[in-house]
RNA sequence: AGGCGCGUGGCUCAGUGGUAGAGCGCUUCCUUGACACGGAAGAGGUCGGUGGUUCAAUUCCACCCGCGCCUACCA
């Protein structure tokens, strides 16, 4: 086959597209266009409105996964649709640090060559995951760019960018001058595994199936002692009180008694607290244990009880829970502890029991409750203006139903701890003097700021990795210099993210917000859905994970991120299948393709898409539709339904303009008996549906749509800051829109009659159309009889009552007859019985409504009129075709 | 335990107080000068169950069943 096999006129190889359609081929090219033009860095006039966003900002742990693809997706089309409609737009890319995790990712590769962080060293350490980060950050910006995503590069940011950490440090010290971050000893969520305090979000609780204990404590002077119920027994060495309801008759006898700790033989006094026991529980006395349990901490703090520490970092057992059990692992303690207290007749009951444990979200390790001294930040002054924020609508959330949660959690949020044994993050800028002072300041400190002591040792822990990206929508820009960027562009527009990181990320962000600049971070937060495949969750275990750049290889970006975008319905998963991302890929071959035919079209004159005056019916048509649709789109983003949004420019591509327009103007544009006039309306009326769809669709597909762009208009890389097609109310036509509807609705019928006479395409049918019928579309009809004849291939069509012999039906409205010049068979007349009976049904349904009195008398007027057409029209065909079987 | 959400054709999902929609898949036909990653026609659903409100419920309410997710200090 020779390629491109030259007609008259086309031999301009500018406006032609390759046979076959190939993204790989002009992807890149299309993104290094758009860079060297910066058309990523905000441009156009200042009084224009501005269009920020910053980015959720990847961890430097690897690669990007699907889910990043997805949201990435969805920020990129909005902030291609706020370009294109002629706002500043900004979208700030940059990355996280994400301490624990990235801290993972490094100790692993270690571990493979067989050696422990300890020994390369803090600074050691550190420079091997600064030469990782570089690595990583690579290849998130090549993954970002091949999606197509129009980030302006030169604002990119790292949490730990000097200029960032300096916002870290300004806003702990402040927060510590305002009494906002403390320094203490409390119970907190350790992971034994990562050496580390972490948060209550970090801490994942799962079901476990276990078994609950009932221990005999002695009790001197009451014969049956006391049994308590654990499901840890080898937290009991660190017990230092019994805990009773004071208003429980059942344990009323123990008031003021003292208990007899097992194996330790420590005396542990019986307290009353109706905080801590619950009546209608179990035995109604509980073990207080302060170092190892949040409730038994506090419960010690009302009763001045000493914790004692009998687990340590290491989830081994301490010198405190005493020599038969020191250095044994948590697990291997509880198992001795029982046998201990089974010999010695201690153990009352041994249940299965179904409890919640919690484990590190990072390395599954079952979190041990730990105490420890930590940093913390005090939450509840800095929630209470974040709820205000969202509720007096300062920020909202789409869906909104994402408010409820967020005041659920916002409203029983406990204190964050903050510190994390960690080497990888923003060291506390806390230094302590021998005398035990604290010196908390922006600049290192020389000398104590209470003694004047100059020998200072900063504190070795660093901070958790969502301090740094609470303050990330002001702190890329300068914060807390007041910057011009930072006067310019914050606070942001819109924050698009999953909901995953609802509490982690974007609650904080709102207080600190709020707190550190008087204002909302953002004024819309779009929590879209996790991807899903399946139904089930991406693992590798699974195998059924979508890697983002190999479904770019095999599909395309663009196909990538319209199928990303089309999924993106409001519920809480996106459910991505293969088929999608070929569905898409196959949307854009048609649209390849229709381009290929219109290109074909616009030789030797390229036309303006200046629609003439003398437009035909299916020109009308098609420009109203085309308007329609552009409404659509742009209503549907501003609803952030990004699905609704791409199955409108979706339908209006494929099913009305390649299956109905072009199918229709065929002959016009190439047929022997089309005038000029015809024929340049035709054309001008193509280029406008073609250049606005390619519009219309760049934000979802940006590569294609360019490249075709330059093809039908002559303009290289313009397409993305064209302006987006708005409907317009003057090609708004619903006369054209029925007649052609009609039209369509009769050209179904026709091809729908071959069918139920088994015959084939080609076979002759001859349509008379009534013309006492339909008056309101008759001439329109009358118009389009040409393309009627040739879309439905009719060897005959008439403006008449249908002939004797005829098939009788109603279209739209009209009252028509089929025929073929042979006779009906049994089959096709049973086929046609079938069709009676079920109008039939239909009927009955909607007169016994009618003779309904309470129907007619209550439902709304334009109801009951509604059901009277319906009726009406029913009959209309029931009756013609009737007449045809009678 | 509490909260939120979901249960619609084979699959994945939209949607609405007035006799159900899309994509994919399936069946049949069509290699017609843009496109077989295509065109045409078609089959397929008591909208989880039971009650209630209503002239009318897939849509609103209650309860139940099933499935997710989030939050949680019941020893």
């Amino acid at each position: 086959m020779p390629e491109g096999t030259t007609k008259p006129g086309a031999s301009d190889a500018s406006r032609r597209l390759e046979k076959t359609f190939d993204p790989a081929s002009f992807e890149q090219k299309w993104y290094r266009s758009w860079e060297a033009e910066r058309r990523f860095e905000p441009s156009g006039p200042a009084s224009s409105p501005r269009f920020v966003m910053v980015i959720p900002p990847p961890n430097v742990t690897g690669r990007l996964h699907i889910g990043h693809a997805l949201g990435r997706t969805l920020e990129d089309v909005l902030a291609r649709w706020n370009r294109m409609r002629g706002h500043r737009v900004l979208w700030v890319p940059g990355t996280d640090h994400a301490g624990i995790a990235t801290q993972m990712v490094i100790e692993r590769q270690l571990a493979s060559e067989g050696i422990d962080r300890r020994t390369l060293g803090r600074e050691g350490f550190v420079a091997r995951v600064w030469a990782w980060k570089r690595e990583a950050k690579d290849t998130i910006q090549t993954q970002m760019k091949r999606l197509g995503c129009s980030l302006d590069w030169s604002r990119e940011r790292f949490t730990l960018d000097p200029d960032l950490s300096r916002a870290v440090r300004h806003a702990f010290v402040q927060l510590y001058r305002e009494g906002l971050i403390y320094r203490g000893r409390y119970v907190v969520n350790w992971c034994p595994r990562c050496g580390t305090a972490v948060s209550d979000l970090e801490v994942v609780h799962k079901e476990v199936d276990g078994k609950i204990y009932q221990i005999r404590y002695d009790v001197p002077g009451v014969r049956s002692g006391a049994v308590v119920a654990t499901t840890r027994p080898e937290t009991m060495l660190g017990d230092t009180a019994l805990a009773i309801h004071p208003e429980d008759p059942r344990t009323a006898k123990l008031r003021g008694k003292t208990a007899v700790l097992p194996i330790v033989g420590r005396e542990l006094p019986i307290v009353e607290d109706p905080i801590l026991v619950d009546r209608a529980f179990g035995t109604g006395i509980v073990k207080v244990t302060p170092a190892h349990d949040a409730n038994d901490f506090s419960t010690a703090e009302r009763h001045n009880l000493p914790a004692v520490v009998v687990i340590g970092p290491d989830a081994r057992m301490t010198k405190e829970a005493g020599a038969d059990f020191a250095g044994l692992d948590r697990f291997e303690a509880r198992k001795a502890i029982l046998e201990r207290l089974a010999s010695e007749n201690r153990l009352v009951a041994t249940e299965d029991h179904r409890y919640a444990l919690g484990h590190c979200q990072r390395c599954d390790t079952i979190i041990e409750p730990y105490l420890s001294t930590q940093w913390f930040v005090k939450i509840q002054p800095l929630a209470d203006p974040a709820i205000q924020a969202v509720q007096q609508g300062a920020v909202r959330f789409v869906p909104e139903s994402w408010a409820k949660t967020y005041f659920a959690w916002m409203e029983n949020i406990h204190d964050w701890c903050i510190s994390r044994q960690l080497w990888w993050g923003h060291r506390i800028p806390a230094f302590y003097c021998e005398n035990g002072h604290i010196t908390v300041s922006e600049e290192d400190p020389k000398a104590c700021a209470t003694c004047g002591l100059g020998r200072l040792e900063q504190d070795p822990d660093v901070l958790d990795t969502w301090f740094s990206s609470q303050l990330w929508p002001f702190s890329v820009f300068g914060w807390p210099e007041e910057t011009t960027d930072l006067k310019v562009f914050y606070p942001t527009d819109v924050l698009v993210t999953g909901y995953d990181i609802l509490f982690f990320w974007v609650a904080r962000m709102i207080m600190a917000g709020l707190h550190f600049t008087g204002k909302a971070p953002f004024h819309t937060v779009h929590l879209h859905g996790l991807v899903r495949v399946g139904g089930e969750k991406m693992s590798k275990t699974k195998g059924n994970v979508i890697d983002p750049i190999e479904a770019i290889d095999e599909f395309g970006a663009d196909a990538v991120r319209f199928a990303l975008a089309a999924a993106a319905s409001s519920g809480p998963t996106v459910s991505l299948e293969k088929q999608r991302l070929s569905g898409s890929r196959a949307f854009a071959t048609k649209l390849w393709n229709a381009s290929r035919f219109a290109l074909g079209q616009f030789d030797p004159e390229r036309p303006d898409g200046t629609p003439p005056r003398d437009l035909e019916l299916p020109d009308r048509w098609i420009l109203s539709r085309l308007s329609y649709a552009a409404g659509e789109v742009a209503r549907q983003l501003e609803l952030f339904r990004f699905d609704e949004a791409a199955q409108a420019i979706y339908s209006f591509l494929w099913h009305e303009l390649c299956d109905g327009y072009i199918e229709m103007v065929k002959p016009r544009l190439s047929g022997p008996g089309a005038s000029t006039e015809s024929r340049e309306a035709a054309r001008q009326t193509l280029y406008r549906c073609l250049a606005d769809s390619l519009a219309l669709l760049h934000p979802f597909m940006p590569f294609v749509t360019e490249e075709i762009w330059e093809k039908v208009t002559g303009q290289v890389g313009t397409l993305i800051v064209t302006a987006f097609p708005r409907q317009r109310p003057e090609w708004s036509d619903p006369g054209a829109e029925r007649s052609v509807e009609a039209l369509r609705a009769l050209v179904t019928r026709v091809r729908n009659y071959r069918g139920e006479r088994s015959a084939s395409p080609t076979e002759p049918v001859e349509l008379s159309i009534d013309p006492a019928s339909a008056p309101e579309i008759l001439s329109d009809l009358r118009n389009l009889s040409a393309i009627l004849v040739h879309l439905a291939r009719l060897s005959d069509l008439r403006f008449e009552a249908p002939l004797e012999g005829a098939t009788r039906d109603v279209v739209a409205g009209a009252a028509v007859g089929l025929s073929l010049p042979r006779p009906a068979s049994s089959a096709d007349r049973s086929r046609a019985e079938k069709t009676l009976s079920e109008l039939d049904r239909e009927i009955e349904t909607l007169s016994a409504k009618l003779r309904n009195p309470s129907f007619l008398d209550r439902a709304p007027a334009p109801v009951v009129e509604k059901t009277r057409r319906r009726l009406a029209e029913l009959e209309q065909r029931r009756s013609a075709l009737s007449g045809a079987t009678a």
